[in-house]
RNA sequence: GCCCGAGUGGUGGAAUUGGUAGACACGUUGGACUUAAAAUCCAAUGGGCAUUGCGCCCGUGCGGGUUCAAGUCCCGCCUCGGGUACCA
């Protein structure tokens, strides 16, 4: 009979599922491990080779961890919901929670016949009630938070309606939408519905007019990550941009942390940057644009006049906030960097340089965290005020903080006569004791950042408008501002340079300020020669002069109403009109013309732009075909510059140096952006900010297969249910299709309303909503009064190995992160970061089989004949082809139209062509792995996956290669069977070198294992199958370890085995062998000898022989001597254990 | 355009830190066993020149460089794959 692995893989699938060997529950004896796949979606087509590709890589190492006495978490579930089962549903009426199971059975059928080790009790589906009840209470959540960008995390909104009741929203730094400033007046005598209103705007789950991805044919919005090329990723459909109101969660507040994150998780290099593009972080400058002629105010504020300043209009040399500052009660006839006279500073400086030399262990800590504007703030440490030197000091706030160390306590009179000379000067003293720092140094610095927030609230004016920007803009009194001139009252050390401010914009438009716009080329503010508003920017119409308003207008609707498709499809067709306005440009006061045009997109940054048409491709285009001037501001080092007119590009300027620059001229480009940002600062234009490409994630689908909201409306406004009645489950309808008024299919459930009668909300959640957090509810899946237990979090925390394809990179991976972290600041979760370590599988591609029509007849050519005629390749069923060779007969029987088919055979076969692609049915290449088992059995599949290939590379799918390790199984058995299925394991002791085999197997397996090399892993033990083979070895001190070592990667195979051998099962726990150093020990070493570096010949010699005298045996070996024949030996250059290499010439 | 990644025999791939390029497997060819096939086993298999044993030359996409030594490091290209895009 020999390996029958029909009955072993049956075998030991039962016995596994009904002794629950894979059951897992939590074990604080044990060491835990968490070994997850992706969550698969179960389509109706079922598993083909592809998609267990990585569940068997991560089973592997999940058995491994066993072997390794690791209590590990290995989970399945389903992510239920999904477009196809509600198309199907609409085509056939078939309930989609029907097809969903159906195919969720055929699936669980193909994993089991796999072998995966999962604990299966743990297995959840988002279309169930139990599990979506989670997703729904984490909406809620989600619903009654805000971010506080203070404290850099979601909090409760009742503490926000607290404050607003007693502060109104002043001092409230928030990531929300633009709000109109508030008084605590105001809002407690707003209408519930008003404060409601307000509070989404504030809201981390909000409900908001939204330009959304509108896909027609499905009848609803997609996510970005769902649309490619203008097109649905499902389907192919036409999208289109349309205002909706929508549910959106509010993911751009975590964009930062989402991007520190990366750093701490140890993701593939490209898919941490997929995650950072995604996110898109560019640093750069904030800065208005003073417009000459002010603009129209907004028709809908008629009421409230536009605050103009008086000085518009004249001379440009006045600037619009040049005069209004925050200069909060600091101004002083002494400009802030004089801290100390010249004396005291060049009595100190040299102190202050050793003082930094050496800072003690807090002083250091702190410093680190402080560095580099990391709060926010500008720090500068053992600066020199007065007659002392202080630890830090804020300028910009007047602050300075201390660390008191043990020195401190005996000069308490010392340090009360330091403060009051520091508060003398405008300082406020902020103390700090050795040991806070050391020991709390988040709080210290959270406590010094909390400190300095409130300062600004006290010195600045207390009345932000939406005219005003929120952040304080500091004139440029830095002490960095002087660092240019050569002055040297600022320490020269270097210490402070770098980190641009950071502070977010608000997107909104200080229309009586200018146009505000975003640039990461500060530097070439002197080359701005035009701007440029998207055509939705809300100044447009407001700027725009009579004669040109009709052409304007039309060019904006225009622009408006194509659809995304058109606006791609023309991206290279400059486009724009002239607005009639002017703004100034603030450093060359000159007057540049303000335009609309379709490149700028309303969506990013400003919707404005200041356009440097030398520097900028788009602009250099837009310039060229409006004929508008251009200004080459940077120059390459030791290139003249040369006439912009005559270039046929913009000049790509991201090092350099800066021309026609004004006071920046001769500057780096590096310098020049952070001269230029203190320049603006201090002209009070503008700041260093950030912005990120991220948007809110639109979380409403107008489907009906998803999770209901667990919201409802009263008078309009959004409310969520109680906790306590959840899960609000999706309601059966009559039709899977929108109402006749366009509503979703929800609209047409009975009764959807709450029990008070108030409708409740008619969307559903997208696909992400219920992938987003299912790692954690495996933690403990059947808890129904949490998401999940304290205990069970705190003993699995985060995910330890993810496995799954790169095409969730930038979509699930970013939700899911956010999730957690949303969780993790609601002290939820205990980990920040979900999943520690992520490998994506590569995908396997389809290895298509052409055959060769002749054209216009029914005869076929074999491959290598094919150029003879004049062919047509068709894609065959590579279920009828072996090996490249066709069978005929069965392709004649294959399609009606073939029946006929005649075939010009070379050597008597008909030979097919071949083409790597996508796994499809059309292309008639799918590979089920359902009849593989069949042929090979699953152990042999399980093999074959691994070894064709590292584990991240994508691969194309050969099903030739199959046979070899299927003889290796069968190679492996007879070691243990002969002929007659009878043991021949025998108790005889292992020689060296039998031993030498296993432990150097066992020390490449568990290498390959932990480096996640399997392909490699195979090849191992087929050498070693190889030589115990060659050696007829048959002993148990061999044999028993190698079972063990087998079983990761052929499960059954190994439990079979070790029954065979006499143990108990199962062997899923058995410790895993170690390999042991001294069977792997050798006497001597079989040198390669080079001669210039070519090997010639080789040399045994024992591995202790001193270097002097390998070289001599080298030199004296007789291969050696035509090498050296008439020759000199320049060098020889001896690698003990690797190699001897003789220079001769 | 920009950002990643990859190019090694007929094929999948190996070479973990710069140290014998092509492990292991498929395929192919020849042979053994067999009435025959399957299965199994043995041998050869990067290219070229030589084959009387030797042997020698060339070879990791291309062109340079560093080094005693380069698939591996550096510079400049080419090709393919992926991501992304009027992102200021």
């Amino acid at each position: 009979m020999g390996y029958d692995f029909g009955r072993i893989e049956k075998h030991w699938q039962k016995y596994w599922a009904e002794n629950k060997t894979f059951k897992v529950e939590i074990d604080h004896r044990k060491p835990k491990y968490y070994v997850l796949d992706m969550f698969p979606y179960p389509s109706g087509a079922g598993l083909h080779v592809g998609h267990p590709l990585g569940y068997i890589a991560s089973d592997i190492y999940a058995r491994y961890k066993r072997h390794r006495g690791f209590n590990v978490l290995h989970p399945m579930g389903f992510d239920a919901y999904g477009l196809p089962a509600e198309q199907y549903a609409i085509q056939t009426g078939t309930h989609p929670e029907i097809t969903t199971e159906k195919n969720i059975r055929r699936y669980r059928e193909q994993l089991d016949k796999i072998g995966f080790s999962f604990d299966w009790d743990r297995e959840v589906r988002t279309s169930d009630p139990d599990y979506y009840k989670w997703t729904q209470w984490t909406f809620i959540q989600l619903f009654k938070s805000w971010y506080n960008k203070k404290t850099d995390k979601a909090e409760p909104i009742d503490v926000l309606v607290s404050r607003f009741e007693t502060e109104g929203n002043a001092g409230i730094e928030a990531a929300c939408d633009p709000v109109e400033p508030f008084t605590a007046e105001d809002w407690n005598s707003f209408s519930e519905k008003q404060q409601q209103e307000i509070l989404l705007h504030y809201r981390l789950a909000y409900l908001s007019d939204t330009m959304v991805n509108w896909c027609p044919a499905l009848g609803t919005v997609l996510a970005n990550d769902e649309v490619k090329d203008g097109l649905s990723e499902r389907g192919g459909y036409p999208v289109e941009k349309k205002l909706m109101k929508q549910w959106s969660l509010r993911i751009t507040a975590y964009a930062q942390r989402l991007l520190d994150g990366l750093d701490k998780v140890d993701f593939s290099d490209s898919l941490k940057e997929i995650q950072r593009n995604w996110i898109g972080r560019s640093e750069g400058a904030s800065l208005v644009f003073r417009l000459k002629t002010p603009p129209q105010p907004f028709r809908q504020l008629t009421e409230r006049e536009p605050d103009t300043p008086q000085n518009l209009g004249e001379t440009p040399k006045v600037l619009p906030l040049a005069g209004r500052e925050d200069s909060g009660g600091l101004e002083k006839d002494t400009p802030r960097f004089y801290n100390t006279d010249a004396k005291t500073w060049n009595a100190l400086k040299e102190n202050v340089k050793e003082l930094r030399r050496s800072p003690t262990e807090a002083e250091k800590l702190l410093w680190e965290r402080l560095r580099n504007n990391k709060i926010g703030y500008h720090i500068r440490r053992q600066h020199i005020i007065d007659s002392f030197i202080v630890d830090f000091v804020c300028i910009r706030k007047m602050t300075v903080i201390e660390i008191d160390g043990k020195i401190h306590d005996f000069r308490k009179e010392d340090d009360k006569n330091r403060t009051q000379v520091l508060e003398e000067n405008g300082f406020t003293v902020i103390r700090f004791k050795n040991e806070e720092v050391l020991e709390k140094i988040d709080n210290v610095v959270r406590r010094i950042k909390d400190y300095l927030d409130k300062k600004v609230l006290e010195e600045t004016s207390p009345q932000p408008s939406v005219e005003t920007p929120p952040h304080p803009s500091p004139k440029g009194r830095e002490p960095d501002a002087l660092r240019d001139s050569g002055e040297t009252q600022v320490l020269p050390l270097g210490e402070d340079l770098g980190g641009v401010e950071k502070r977010t914009s608000r997107h909104t438009c200080n229309d009586s300020e200018g146009i505000e716009v975003f640039t990461t080329r500060p530097d070439t503010l002197f080359g701005a020669t035009f701007m440029v508003l998207a055509p939705e920017h809300e100044l447009v119409e407001r700027i725009v002069t009579p004669d040109r308003k009709a052409k304007v207008t039309e060019y904006v609707d225009r622009a408006k109403n194509r659809s995304e498709r058109e606006r791609m499809t023309e991206v290279k067709k400059v486009s724009g009109e002239f607005t009639g306005a002017y703004a100034i440009n603030p450093l060359t006061n000159t007057e540049i013309p303000v335009w609309v045009a379709d490149y700028v997109l309303s969506g990013y940054g400003t919707g404005a732009i200041m356009a440097v048409p030398a520097h900028d491709s788009r602009d250099f285009a837009f310039a060229r075909h409006f004929n508008l001037p251009i200004v080459q501001v940077v120059s390459r080092v030791g290139e003249t510059p040369s006439d912009p007119s005559a270039w046929e590009t913009s000049y790509d300027s991201k090092e350099g140096v800066m021309i026609n620059s004004g006071f920046i001229t001769g500057l780096s480009v590096k310098d020049a952006v952070r001269a230029t940002i203190r320049k603006i600062e201090e002209m009070g234009i503008g700041y260093g900010t950030v912005n990120y490409r991220l948007r809110d994630a639109i979380f409403s689908r107008q489907r009906y297969w998803g999770e209901p909201f667990p919201i409802y409306y009263k008078d309009g406004m959004p409310y969520p249910l109680d906790e306590n009645e959840l899960p609000l489950k999706l309601p059966r309808v009559d039709k899977y299709l929108p109402t006749e008024t366009g509503d979703p299919p929800l609209a047409r459930a009975k009764n959807w309303v709450t029990s008070e009668g108030y409708p409740l909300e008619i969307n559903t959640m997208p696909g992400f909503a219920g992938s987003s957090g299912y790692y954690l509810r495996y933690m403990d899946p059947h808890n129904n009064d949490a998401y999940f237990s304290k205990e069970a979090n705190e003993y699995w925390r985060s995910v330890d190995l993810y496995l799954g394809g790169d095409e969730h990179a930038a979509g699930h991976l970013i939700y899911a992160r956010f999730w957690n972290k949303f969780l993790f600041d609601l002290g939820l979760v205990c980990e920040d970061e979900p999943f520690l370590k992520l490998i994506n599988q590569g995908k396997i591609q389809g290895r298509s089989s052409l055959v060769y029509r002749v054209q216009g007849t029914d005869r076929f050519v074999s491959y290598n004949l094919r150029k003879k005629y004049k062919t047509q390749a068709l894609h065959v069923d590579i279920g009828l082809v072996d090996n490249d060779v066709l069978d005929v007969e069965g392709f004649k029987n294959w399609m009606p139209e073939f029946k006929n088919a005649e075939f010009i055979l070379e050597e008597g076969k008909y030979i097919c062509g071949y083409e790597i692609e996508k796994m499809s049915k059309s292309k008639h290449n799918v590979q089920n792995p359902d009849e593989l088992i069949e042929k090979y059995g699953a152990d042999t599949l399980r093999l074959y996956e691994m070894f064709l290939g590292p584990l991240e590379q994508d691969k194309p799918w050969d099903t030739n290669g199959i046979e070899g390790v299927f003889r290796f199984l069968k190679k492996v058995w007879r070691l243990y069977f002969n002929e007659n299925d009878d043991l021949i394991v025998t108790g005889e002791k292992p020689g060296n070198d039998e031993l030498k085999v296993l432990h150097k197997t066992i020390k490449k397996i568990t290498g390959d294992i932990e480096r996640f090399s399997f392909n490699t892993g195979v090849s191992a033990f087929m050498i070693c199958a190889n030589e115990l083979t060659n050696l007829n070895c048959h002993k148990r001190g061999i044999l028993e370890p190698l079972a063990v070592l087998l079983s990761p990667y052929t499960p059954h195979f190994a439990e079979e085995l070790w029954k065979a051998l006499g143990n108990p099962p199962s062997v899923s726990t058995v410790s895993f062998p170690d390999y042991d150093e001294k069977y792997l020990k050798e006497d001597t070493f079989e040198y390669p000898v080079s001669f210039n570096g070519k090997m010639r010949f080789k040399l045994s010699l024992p591995v202790d022989m001193p270097k002097e005298e390998i070289e001599k045996a080298a030199v004296e070996a007789s291969e050696a001597q035509k090498w050296i024949e008439g020759k000199t030996i320049r060098k020889i250059i001896v690698v003990p254990k690797r190699i001897i290499n003789v220079v001769v010439g």
